[in-house]
DNA sequence: TAACCTTATAAGAATATGCTTATATTTAAA
DNA sequence: TTTAAATATAAGCATATTCTTATAAGGTTA
């Protein structure tokens, strides 16, 4: 198995969970506290916790401590990358179809 | 929850596993059977039968079938619009973060 | 330093997922 | 018209996921 399909199975794993595409949504509006995305999504705060985890080691998303609260924020470059790497994929696949095996 | 936010949840558990995963790149070299890919990916033929329904209902395949064989394709349209849309929303967000609330 | 916040981690329960084997269904071929 | 081939579906088991509750670990504040 590839680098990328191993980025892509983690990338698909984080976003293709309700919980955690509701996260990722709501980081989308900016960056958050653990404790925001507790109120905001009504999930407990250890299950937030254990989302965060996942979407991080995806690389969907980063953290940064200030004090004692982590903001955790959507990591535009690395999705849009996974993004365009995917689309590049299907570019391709798009001119194999075309002379497609047969009928 | 947003049709859009099912959509991407289905996207995301289509392609968030490794065999799925596979089954999608070798479908991006052209449409195949599914004894094509029992041959190709060594999955046995029931375990392929039942990842390629779950692409299916998340619209990142489509099948014809011709004679006894059923030919599976990427759809293409339908992923490219997907990751499109994704995309999108993480530009807009580019955006938002760029005027972050504190530090 | 003691009490308090915020977050993470551990352990366990309930549910979902991904396979297996067995069988049904449809179509082609002998 | 029986036999074979291709695929789908059903049922069950093993594992993974997603919560829950309980607790730990860092920082803050009184």
């Amino acid at each position: 198995m590839t680098d990328f399909c191993n980025e892509i199975e983690k990338f698909g794993k984080g976003i293709g969970s309700a919980s955690r595409y509701r996260l990722v949504e709501n980081l989308f509006k900016g960056e958050k506290t653990v404790s925001e995305l507790v109120k905001i999504t009504g999930l407990s705060q250890p299950a937030v916790s254990q989302h965060l985890k996942t979407l991080k080691s995806a690389n969907i998303v980063f953290n940064e401590k200030r004090g004692q609260e982590i903001f955790y924020s959507i990591n535009i470059k690395y999705i849009l990358g996974i993004l365009k790497n995917l689309s590049e994929k299907v570019q391709k696949q798009k001119f194999h179809n075309n002379k497609s095996r047969r009928r």
